[in-house]
DNA sequence: GTCTAGAATGACCATGCGGTCATCGATCGC
DNA sequence: GCGATCGATGACCGCATGGTCATTCTAGAC
């Protein structure tokens, strides 16, 4: 909400006018990614003038960074929230939760989430291997609290390394969401906004493939189908 | 190796020459991606004109096709081979090959798998949503196959969804090898080239996630560490 | 030796980029 | 009313890009 970023001249602005940039950055940014994305673009978009956008942001790195720092900020609230509501609860059911929270903010902020999966794959941003670092090593180690915490509760097998599921649970998310958000990746598939009883069924079957895998003769499991 | 890109003229060029200018071409894309890769680069890397260059690839996309095409080719007689290999061996074993032949390939050829990736991942190329749905689609195809093998010799669960389990599967395997490609995904998880003894731990713990998942009580493990 | 088809060449073009800066204009104290 | 301060402005800069084309070069026919 409140900007951390830009120079001192641009936090000085009316909040309505900072708030035109940064949405002008957005829309920019998210569309054509980084590199393509055009500062003339945004000016123009914004109502102001060069001059102006480079005083409030010395360079395009400078906005591109402000525009980011939403996303995670957003992103990073988002996951704490869940993780608190859900404190106390099986572990299955918490990371159901938070996989649909993930398919929630795709749907409330899809430019936002734009610009995070081309954070997360791109290659295309500046810096942008470093900030991946950082964005996945805190969903893997968020992901690996949760699992600490079923492995105290004796739902998960003792053996399981945690941080290695961690990062495998992980990509299996980041998968589903970003299939979730472009339907070029999983085509005829049925995993897109809109289909509320495949996705139902999409996240049945990853939790499943997570807790119990493929092989047969489940003790255990609950199924229905 | 013989190409089946470029224009008349190139195809008549002798075939080392062919050689240089692919070569240059995949250089620069691997390193710069489609987008900041330079053409001007490319013509002084190949030692031609640019003139030539242009006569031998109507346009830089043409150019990146071609290459392109390279890449894929090359992956795609590398599945095929180990599909072959592994005919009636036991599906773990077959997945447990397929994906260490995946880090070979990326040992052998690292800048085809550079653009690979690239490919896959980054939405820089042209039209690259399309090669994405193709290649995934094949990619997934293929675990698919594997899969339906595995479910008449009854080695998974019959309630399994092929295909979406095939989705999954291909989605883990991928993030393996990106990461095993670029040690930034998985910073400090010992996943990277050079470190056989942790790549097959990454390896077995993979495999036993696909197949036995995270809860405890396993009957059928067998598991040592 | 001469002619010619066609490949090789690189100077050149329009375009768009991120970024700058001399100038302008509004707001303030007095 | 006046000067001073400082944000707003957009013409402008250097640069790199993908792509073109008039010209030059070369290999083969006769």
């Amino acid at each position: 909400m409140i900007p951390r970023s830009g120079t001192r001249v641009f936090k000085a602005l009316a909040a309505d006018k900072q708030q035109a940039v940064l949405q002008a950055a957005l829309n920019e940014f998210a569309l054509h990614g980084y590199r393509k994305a055009s500062m003339n673009n945004v000016v123009k978009a914004a109502g102001i003038s060069k001059g102006s956008l480079f005083q409030y942001f010395k360079t395009k790195q400078a906005l591109f960074d402000g525009v980011v720092g939403l996303a995670e900020g957003l992103a990073r609230s988002y996951l704490r929230e869940m993780r608190d509501k859900t404190a106390g609860t099986p572990l299955r059911q918490r990371l159901e939760r938070i996989l649909r929270a993930g398919f929630v903010f795709i749907d409330q902020q899809p430019l936002l989430a734009r610009i995070y999966f081309q954070l997360l794959h791109s290659g295309d941003a500046p810096f942008g291997s470093q900030r991946i670092v950082t964005l996945r090593g805190q969903a893997q180690e968020f992901l690996a609290d949760l699992l600490r915490q079923g492995l105290e509760a004796k739902e998960i097998d003792p053996a399981v390394d945690v941080k290695r599921a961690a990062f495998l649970i992980n990509s299996l998310f980041e998968t589903l969401l970003r299939a979730y958000y472009t339907d070029f990746l999983a085509p005829g598939l049925g995993l897109y906004q809109g289909n509320a009883k495949d996705l139902d069924h999409w996240v049945e079957t990853t939790l499943e493939m997570i807790f119990n895998g493929l092989r047969p003769n489940k003790q255990g499991a609950s199924e229905s189908s």
